[in-house]
DNA sequence: GTTAGCACTCAAAACAATGGAGTGCTAATA
DNA sequence: TATTAGCACTCCATTGTTTTGAGTGCTAAC
């Protein structure tokens, strides 16, 4: 790590070309093509001079002798900090993105997914929102059997869950009247982290001989609140990367694609992400580079995430996965005009 | 197709040696191989003669001149049917099926087709099961808030959905309870079928000027019996495809992926495969060659599939999908194993 | 009916030649 | 002193050529 990244006005200019040359032809760039497509006015020659400096700081890199250069991962994060720190884009609209009558919420984040990565030809992963401080709002129980209970439990942010509770002895109706009340009287409003032990020999003292069913309504709360359990993560246009040579070879397609199959990694990639502010300048846009994103398998690639929020505490989180020639200008933007569309859609009281 | 399929036998051995090979190796296989290698104590230039007739009869084909032969789909298919006719195998154990624990069905699921996946080197398919006679067990309404009622619903098979029913005028309790003896009174125990357009009316009245929730309600409930609405399918190792040079270019291994990754394909599949009878001797084990499945994007590839059976009426079905080279032999013996299993373990009353 | 043998075909592998993009260095220039 | 022109050099990608070997079909002999 250069901690002097003092580069002069000139060196920057031509570092900025090299990466936006790069990122629209994928191959290497030569002094030559530098010299003749900036405004700089400068010999390749002199163009020469500087890339090597450029080299030794770290910025560039020559795959091989007599080829040209390309960013190195540090030249790109060089490069994505500048664009960070550019005054609030003009937030162009996005052409009908066709939200408009998905009323499920899936559906909404899995077409979600999908406009991004047409529009962006990138491969796009979308996760459900999950509440983070969460609260219980309603608690029943009903009989739907002689011997089976069924549980449902509300949280804020109307989050329903559901459990078939196999019971003993038979429950009169009564009984379970008596528990739906001593349920919700006493965990209405509390958040996880209320639901402490001594409240539950409580409860389960009050229950009786029904503790048992106590115990199981508190497990099912407990599993309601717990995030990434929760979790689904949608994805879209994942054959994208076969759209980048650089990433179609049979390894890396495999290792990006099995990413994207079993979730496991991207999960962990939201919740890290989620866990940093999210609330900052940049409508919570983060990327990572190569190595910097926690997902083993995608060192290759760059990843852009975007935070949204659907409500106070409700959370989910979007991200582009694509080479790291990835048009950074552009997704940013997309992300960062698709947050306020989101914003706005949900914001003005559903 | 030619009707006659009566090969002699020396042409059937022949066939099977030819296909068998091409399984292991993928490569097209020639005569000297077949000579040298079968227990047959031919010369090549027998074979030659033979593999001759047997192109023109369409079992196998030549890729270009000069090259070995490798088996066409009509070939592929003499040869699984023959399996399918072999007397029930036996059924060897599946060591550790790990499928002990797994306590949602989700995750069983899940796990169902990631064993597989790696068991067998194909990609896999898994779908949820649904029911296909479905009844309604029970309805419930409840207040979650002010303006919002919760409506859960349970079919036959302890299948539950819940609705969140937004409502302009406030119910007070009474009528609540009002509407649910309703509900449950005319609902209880019929099938889809059966709620008609009579019944709705009648139901309607009945609530008076809460018929808007009733409308809502039966929305739901539509919903939740239909079938593939709620057909959730899980698939793994879907980068399996990458073992196989055949499908390995970027055009077959994107169409495939993303046939994997929409999802929609394979519903279709799915839903045709369990549409046919599935109770036959085979334990429902179907094999699409080519361009016998119904997808588009897989005419490279071959299809196994099996419908399992949870309950009376709750169905699924697992697939492999891998090429047309595949072991049709170990596939589905593995497939009928897996079978036998699930039987055991879900039809022992749960 | 089976087999040995031979001429022929063709894809894939190995090799050679060419071209061109790009570099680093040096010496001349402003 | 900073820039540039120019040149020799490197190396990859492309293209073309040759070689190799697996495999075939056919014919004639067994």
């Amino acid at each position: 790590m250069q901690s002097e990244h003092k580069l002069d006005d000139r060196k920057m200019k031509i570092l900025q070309a090299i990466i936006k040359t790069y990122l629209d032809t994928g191959e290497p760039v030569g002094s030559r093509t530098i010299s003749k497509f900036t405004d700089l006015n400068l010999s390749s020659a002199t163009i020469r001079n500087e890339m090597a400096d450029l080299e030794d700081l770290g910025y560039i890199l020559q795959p091989h002798t007599s080829a040209g250069r390309i960013p190195s991962d540090q030249g790109y994060r060089l490069y994505v900090d500048m664009l960070m720190e550019e005054k609030e884009q003009e937030v162009t609209e996005i052409k009908e993105l066709m939200l408009e009558k998905a009323d499920k919420m899936e559906q909404l984040l899995k077409q979600v997914a999908k406009v991004l990565a047409t529009n962006t030809n990138y491969a796009t992963m979308i996760s459900s929102p999950v509440y983070n401080r969460n609260r219980l709002k309603f608690i029943q129980l009903s009989h739907v059997d002689e011997d089976q209970l069924l549980a449902v439990i509300v949280m804020d942010g109307n989050i329903v869950k559901n459990k078939i509770i196999t019971v003993d002895q038979e429950l009169d109706n009564e009984t379970l009247l008596k528990l739906n009340m001593l349920l919700n009287t006493s965990l209405n409003g509390m958040s996880a982290e209320e639901i402490n032990l001594g409240m539950i020999a409580r409860l389960k003292e009050q229950a009786g001989i029904h503790s048992g069913v106590i115990s199981d309504v508190l497990d099912t709360v407990a599993n309601t609140i717990k995030l990434d359990e929760d979790m689904e993560i949608y994805t879209s246009g994942t054959t994208n990367i076969f759209k980048y040579p650089e990433l179609s070879d049979n390894q890396s397609a495999k290792e990006i694609i099995t990413a994207f199959e079993e979730k496991q990694q991207l999960a962990e990639l939201v919740t890290q992400t989620m866990a940093r502010d999210s609330s900052d300048v940049n409508k919570g846009i983060r990327v990572y580079i190569g190595n910097e994103a926690p997902v083993e398998n995608m060192k290759d690639c760059s990843v852009v995430t975007a935070t949204y929020e659907l409500s106070e505490g409700l959370r989910g989180t979007i991200g582009i996965i694509g080479p790291k020639r990835m048009d950074y200008e552009n997704v940013m933007k997309t992300l960062k005009t698709l947050m306020v569309e989101l914003d706005e859609k949900f914001h003005r009281k559903e």
